[in-house]
DNA sequence: AATTAAATTTCGCCT
DNA sequence: AGGCGAAGTTTAATT
């Protein structure tokens, strides 16, 4: 057990030490992971009552709290972040107590057998991102136009044009000019505003018609409101219906899917 | 690290010792807690990255994973059960591959340090239960009767006839009787006979007219269509719905709620 | 098996 | 701060 190391564990403490660690967690804001026999009370929005048996309990340094069962991808009793945190030892039984104010409710599990403790501080500054998106939808809309409306041809996608780049560039089935500009989220003002620039931007070079349609999974109530006022157009269109007509066009191999097989 | 004792821990193993451990967990359906510096990509319904930070890794022994930061109530990744495993350890890096064939996504979990690695034999039969329940919803509707319907007047409840106890036995506006019976889940066929089965009772010992009402948070198809032959009624009303009633009616003070102060 | 509905849903964005 | 909608939602129940 280390001081470099940001993990300190401890087999089989005694319920006193046991208390001592998670004192010692909480207030420094560590996370803790106890595994050991519990029973688990819930009071709040609901009641729950877990009788005992042997389990995973994890509290993290934002005050949140799961219990996990050694089955089950849910955890079974859970407190969101921003709990407060009490212990008692009471009768050789270590509780150990989540509350929440907002809105009152109560976490308590009771340990009476504890097989490890550990206290670990990590440090996680990584990025998280979630990407099948505007990229996706652009492929969808590009091997599938119809996606957009009927007789769509698009013409190009990641135009250069005076403010940035158009995501797609086409023309109608009136042979009027089409501006595509596509959000993974619900549209916001903004978005629309950005689909704004581009029309001025081409308009200025044409004397044709030029339409806007903003694609999005949704769109934002004020969104919708400047919209309207700039006569463009707004066309529903989820990032997983994208996938799907991807999908469907891909034809994706479950060889390829697996890739190379691993040793195990 | 006892033998009799469902946990063994390796506090900072190197890759190699840890691929091992993995591979004996899994292949012996044992719970794995590893705690490391990892990158974790997922590909399948949509796509993610998660950049390098420690993070805690849970496999369980029905093979589901979850990626858990230092914050959040929710696993930053996660695969549900069912989860097929593969490692690999190539150039200092060990990566856990947890695949699902349906829908066809996987999540990839490099570790390059590993601070801890826990394999747990936990035995868990307890049962869990959730109770905002019958009784509480019985309750709600004593207080509140117009929660069942406007001019609705309890007589008793937990009255006892032929085939069992009423839940709520009282007379409706008309002064029609009113036999009420309550379930906290979507009621079934069977709710159904058994409120007729009360009623039946009932009327067998009175002239005056008596209506069944069966409450529910919802009905099922074929029981909303027995209920309808047997000329019975439904009234949607949800635990929930009960619990803020019950809550209103009794203003359960901070200090009871909070209980006596334990050491911290 | 597929569809629908509920969840102690949580989370994020909008009003 | 409250409300509405989405989620890699998941999970359970029903058709």
């Amino acid at each position: 057990m280390s001081n470099s190391k940001p993990v300190a564990v401890s087999v089989c403490p005694n319920l006193a030490d046991a208390e001592a660690l998670v004192k010692e967690a909480v207030s420094q804001r560590k996370i803790l992971l106890i595994a050991g026999n519990c029973w688990v009370e819930y009071i709040g929005r609901a009641k729950s009552k877990l009788e005992p048996g042997e389990r995973i309990l994890i509290i993290k340094e934002d005050g949140s709290l799961l219990v996990h069962r050694s089955v089950g991808y849910e955890p079974v009793n859970w407190q969101p972040p921003g709990c407060i945190f009490q212990t008692r030892l009471d009768n050789d039984v270590l509780e150990i107590r989540a509350l929440r104010l907002k809105p009152q409710e109560s976490v308590s599990v009771y340990f009476n057998r504890i097989y490890m403790v550990s206290m670990l501080a990590l440090t996680d500054s990584g990025e998280f991102s979630m990407y099948a998106s505007e990229e996706e939808m652009q492929k969808a809309i590009l091997v599938e136009p119809s996606l957009l409306e009927e007789n769509f041809k698009p013409i190009s996608y990641e135009k250069r044009v005076e403010p940035g780049f158009v995501d797609i560039y086409g023309v109608d089935s009136h042979g009027r000019f089409v501006v595509v500009e596509i959000k993974r989220r619900t549209a916001s003002k903004e978005a629309v505003l950005q689909l704004a620039k581009y029309i001025d931007a081409i308009k200025s070079k044409t004397s044709r018609q030029v339409r806007g349609i903003l694609v999005a999974p949704d769109i934002a109530k004020d969104a919708q409101r400047v919209l309207e006022t700039l006569k463009l157009e707004f066309k529903a269109l989820s990032p997983k219906k994208c996938a799907e007509v991807l999908k469907r066009s891909k034809t994706v191999k479950l060889e390829a899917f697996l890739g190379e097989k691993p040793s195990d």
